[in-house]
DNA sequence: AAGTCGGGGAC
DNA sequence: GTCCCAGACTT
């Protein structure tokens, strides 16, 4: 077809009708006896599925599962979810990571409500235009749920295909990207696309694993390309490598009376809309204790005695591999009126009430 | 096309 | 330790 796809480096077989019939039938045969039992299959609601895929995004299947128990028995529906607060929201999502993620989610059920009645969207086009969702969560959701003849290519069926074609150009670049999205499509029944496109999903995800695949035991190995000429373990190519990025943060809980001083990430930092305690960057090898009652002085206008060692976290955030020290110390005089807005002293109840950063609520269990 | 956004599972 | 995960969005 387009000269494009003609320049990538791959093997053409598969645009053979009778190839992929093949390959569609031992798919589907493997999936009867090899699909897991999830808490997202235990029905087709296109909110529920919605919910999953938004969860599962960069985030592995044993992880969501109890999010996901724990989220719907919390907001049944679109319209509660949209009914909640977005403090309530964050706080089911709280350990999760990627809360961005649970903001847009929000939004959506808000926007559905208001410009959809309420019932999730039908046309793929609306489903794309909400928060949070791209072509691979649209075409999850409408496939899965409503049994739309829609592709997806995410990390399971990106390394599934890749291999399948033989496709040696990075994946990331975009004529590999039309490829797969293609092929993906390519291989689609008439009827039966979230079936297929779950058991690809699948197959990546327990079979053509990234290291070490069992070709063994694939149902697809006879028509695998990269199987054929040993490159299951070299396609996909490698992502760029991380270039990680140590860093000292200091974490300090102030202490008047029954309260504490605590504050809500602002939108356009690291974890906005959580609570976390005050805490800031140690440049080079400073002190930690003198950063910390500066920090206070300077952003929260808090005067704190001698801050004494609670804890050290060491945590990964993204790029950077981060060693915090957490300190604790008590107020010097009076607490200060804040100008900082979403700084607050509040008693150990309510904050254990907020959703918290992980580290926020390690900090808070040694309270 | 590259950077940002989390936290944990698996090896 | 490293790699990776049912990506989306911004720059």
């Amino acid at each position: 077809m387009s000269s494009a796809a003609e320049s990538i480096d791959h093997d053409p077989r598969w645009r053979d009708s009778a190839w992929r019939s093949r390959l569609r039938r031992r798919l589907l045969q493997w999936f009867e006896t090899n699909s897991r039992t999830l808490p997202w299959r235990q029905s087709r609601d296109p909110y529920r599925v919605w919910i999953s895929e938004i969860m599962l995004q960069q985030t592995q299947v044993a992880t969501v599962i109890p999010y996901f128990e724990r989220f719907t028995e919390s907001f049944p529906t679109v319209a509660e979810l949209a009914a909640a607060s977005e403090q309530e929201v964050l706080r089911h999502w709280e350990g999760l990571g990627y809360y961005r993620r649970a903001r847009q989610m929000h939004a959506a059920a808000q926007k559905i409500v208001e410009e959809h009645d309420g019932e999730f969207p039908e046309q793929f086009a609306d489903v794309l235009a909400l928060p949070g969702i791209g072509r691979y969560t649209a075409g999850a959701i409408l496939s899965i749920s409503r049994d739309h003849r829609l592709p997806v290519v995410e990390a399971n069926t990106l390394r599934l295909y890749s291999r399948l074609i033989g496709l040696r150009s990075p994946p990331t670049i975009a004529a590999s990207q039309r490829v797969l999205w293609e092929f993906a499509e390519s291989i689609l029944p008439q009827r039966g696309s979230g079936h297929l496109n779950q058991a690809a999903m699948e197959l990546g995800s327990l079979v053509c694993t990234p290291r070490s695949p069992t070709c063994d035991t694939c149902p697809l190995a006879a028509g695998c390309v990269a199987r054929e000429m040993g490159l299951q373990e070299s396609i996909p190519g490698k992502v760029k490598k991380i270039q990680y990025e140590d860093r000292r943060e200091v974490a300090v809980v102030v202490c008047d009376q029954q309260r504490f001083l605590v504050r809500q990430c602002q939108p356009g930092e690291r974890w906005a809309g959580l609570w976390d305690f005050p805490r800031c960057e140690v440049a080079g090898d400073a002190d930690a204790m003198l950063v910390a009652a500066d920090h206070l002085r300077d952003a929260f206008g808090q005067s704190i005695q001698p801050p004494q060692p609670l804890m050290r976290i060491k945590h990964g955030v993204t790029k950077y591999r981060i060693m915090l020290e957490v300190l604790s110390a008590k107020l010097a005089g009076e607490a200060q009126p804040i100008s900082d807005p979403g700084t607050r002293w509040l008693t150990r109840t309510q904050i254990g009430k907020l959703p918290l950063s992980t580290t926020g609520r390690k900090i808070f269990k040694k309270l």
